[in-house]
DNA sequence: CATGTAATAT
DNA sequence: CATATTACAT
């Protein structure tokens, strides 16, 4: 709470020099997903320039609070989805049965149209779930994590018979039609087709039903894709946090380390916001009025990223060697000339699925949002969330306007994402609206 | 009903 | 371990 000076309240004004302050509305709560994404991305990012050749996927994905140790063992990345291999070239996924496997569904009907009614007949097919639901969908906090304990759903673990069924024809060409259960593999050529799909359709309209069509491929289900559009977006994500982190680092490098720090011997890098990185809030109290507030991100993804091989092995340096830096927060010190970023695309924002994810500590419910940790929020709470740097007004709150100074101040930008710089109308603008801040005269910080 | 996501099973 | 499946939410 602070005293709330002056500041332009229309709205008119929001778009100077193109930028907007995109807002998320609703559409915080609706995400729901992209909860990995906590990872803390202390990487050293020293090297922005092959940065991304060493990434090792596991420990990003093993997300938890420790600091992922950049082991980059160029080996390990590479794992899977060799693709120098000879089984290229399989126009068919080499999809294996699961013949055993207990549980068996039916998936005939997949097909839309076609009414292949297959059937497998298998008389104990249905393992289709849910006997008989209850219905008691607890509403509750939402956000994935609700899960009914143990659902106690008779883990109908058997149904296995029916497996039998499906492998009995499988034998030749499962694809064929009778797909029943089978195991996708997904081959570095099978996932290009996938891939190709999604970037044909555009990564936002790709969805499940039209990625089959695309690839043609019968012998896939929507499921299957579904599954792997899952992990394919999640990759996706990472890799955008990473490549946005990369770039604020080497955004600060070029400001404060400068020829210094190209030795090694980084003076201390570390300015303002890294400081107190004081984690999340301390479970903000009552957060009563939380709306949604405005976001800055990236709209899209760097071409770098949006090549179609995503085992990473094969992917290019994520990080374009010339970065394309943003420079300078717009009020302050020198006024860089506004590079040519990308028209930003709000209608990004109110897609779906882009992962809104709740802060961690923070009830989702209770409107905190963030999104993958290269963009911030600011949380109904005050607290202005990004991957690294968190501040928390309440906290902070002597200075908030100092904060603001900071966090405006910070290189926040030189996403290579035609992602736009947040303004100070965004950012003050909101926080004056929520009576939580001022407006710094000027010259703040 | 199709889709998305998280969690969990295999 | 990569996928599939499930539960739930939209």
């Amino acid at each position: 709470m602070l005293a709330v000076p002056p500041l332009r309240e229309e709205r008119g004004d929001e778009t100077r020099r193109g930028e907007t302050c995109f807002s998320i509305a609703g559409a915080g709560a609706g995400g729901g997903g992209g909860g990995e994404d906590d990872v803390a991305l202390f990487l050293n990012f020293s090297d922005a320039g092959d940065l991304l050749d060493s990434i090792n996927f596991d420990d990003i994905f093993a997300g938890d609070d420790a600091l992922p140790d950049l082991e980059m063992d160029a080996a390990e990345v590479s794992a899977e989805f060799s693709t120098g291999s000879e089984n290229q070239t399989k126009a068919n996924p080499s999809v294996t049965w699961d013949g055993g496997g207990p549980k068996e569904l039916s998936e005939a009907e997949e097909r839309s149209g076609s009414g292949s009614g297959s059937a497998a007949g298998a008389g104990a097919g249905e393992v289709s779930s849910s006997g008989g639901e209850g219905s008691e969908k607890k509403r509750e906090g939402r956000s994935g994590g609700k899960r009914k304990e143990e659902r106690d759903r008779g883990r109908r673990s058997s149904a296995a018979a029916a497996a039998a069924a499906a492998a009995a024809q499988g034998k030749t060409n499962p694809q064929a039609q009778g797909k029943r259960k089978f195991k996708v593999d997904w081959t570095p050529d099978l996932h290009r087709k996938f891939v190709q799909a999604v970037e044909q359709l555009g990564v936002d309209k790709a969805v499940p039903s039209r990625i089959l069509e695309l690839m043609g491929n019968d012998s896939l289900n929507r499921h299957n894709i579904a599954s792997h559009l899952q992990k394919y977006r999640s990759q996706r994500r990472h890799l955008l946090s990473l490549e946005a982190d990369a770039a604020r680092w080497s955004k600060r490098r070029q400001i404060y380390g400068g020829a210094a720090a190209a030795g090694g011997g980084s003076k201390r890098v570390m300015t303002p916001w890294a400081a107190p990185a004081m984690g999340f809030p301390p479970a903000p109290p009552s957060v009563h009025h939380f709306r949604p507030l405005h976001v800055w991100g990236h709209p899209t993804l760097s071409p770098s990223l949006k090549h179609g091989a995503w085992p990473l092995h094969s992917q290019p340096s994520l990080v374009p060697s010339p970065l394309p830096t943003w420079v300078p927060p717009p009020s302050l010190e020198h006024p860089p000339p506004p590079p040519p970023l990308p028209p930003p695309d709000p209608s990004y924002w109110h897609q779906q699925g882009f992962g809104f994810a709740p802060v961690p500590g923070i009830p989702h419910h209770q409107g905190a949002y963030k999104i993958d940790p290269s963009i911030s929020v600011l949380t109904p709470s005050g607290q202005l969330a990004s991957s690294q740097p968190s501040f928390d007004f309440h906290q902070w709150s002597e200075s908030v306007d100092a904060v603001i100074g900071e966090v405006l101040s910070k290189p926040w930008q030189p996403l290579p994402l035609g992602l736009k710089p947040p303004s100070l109308e965004c950012v003050l603008g909101e926080l004056q609206r929520q009576g939580i801040a001022s407006i710094p005269p000027a010259s703040s910080p």
